[in-house]
DNA sequence: TAATAATTTTAGAAATATTCCAACAAAAAG
DNA sequence: CTTTTTGTTGGAATATTTCTAAAATTATTA
């Protein structure tokens, strides 16, 4: 755990869970002015790689880094992309019953409206 | 829906499933010659807008096209890289009654070995 | 039906995101 | 203390995605 990994992972864990690597870019960079990009992209890999963080990837494009390294569900809102978490308790079991495979991790995003938005759309 | 439009259509519809956007590409290729790469993201996109195709993004890296549009559920073997399709049913109701948001749509991806990567592992 | 306007599609160029790998540094072994 | 090994860094290369001006298509009007 090298000085910038470590700047790196306080970012995330000071923010309210999910950001973007160049959010995370712009924040780590104000720790450790000598901060570039690719040592970001780098890092973030090692730390997923590490199992402390985790990487969601939402169907329209967007790329974010959760603090929280457990398997958990993820609602997005369609409009304005506010994300956050959810748990719903013991998904996996009805996929272990009906496939016999083994589930290593799993990753949901529901795509929904948070309640903002969906009162704006009236 | 034009001409290139439809042979990107044809060539998902025509495959197991999943395919990636270069992959998407060089088939295509074969059936227009004057395909381009942007053309195939401009399309794909249009077509993921008109609701015949579905993108999925995996965490490690890989984007898939879908020729399913409805949400339904993925595994994916991470030895491998293999994806299925699965049926696991309604699985969104305990989403909404725990959590009082409209379903939109969903991802679900599963992370986990398939019956051949399991046994070499061994 | 021909001329023109509005809309959509295309694809080259530009921008952005991501990864590679050679140089560097830190730690471990001799 | 020197050498070897292992891991990190970041500039450059690559890959991916989007933008935009031009071309093609479709719709509108006379």
């Amino acid at each position: 755990m090298t000085v910038k990994r470590a700047a790196i992972l306080q970012v995330l864990r000071e923010s309210e869970g999910h950001l973007q690597p160049d959010e995370i870019y712009r924040r780590a960079k104000e720790k450790c002015p000598g901060m570039v990009l690719a040592t970001v992209y780098n890092n973030l890999h090692a730390l997923c790689e590490a199992g402390l963080i985790r990487r969601i990837r939402t169907a329209d494009g967007a790329d974010y880094y959760d603090k929280t390294p457990t398997s958990h569900e993820h609602a997005v809102c369609s409009e304005c992309g506010m994300m956050l978490d959810l748990e719903l308790g013991d998904l996996m079991a009805q996929f272990s019953a009906k496939t016999k495979l083994p589930v290593l991790s799993y990753d949901l995003i529901v795509h929904t409206l948070c309640p903002t938005c969906h009162n704006h759309k009236t």
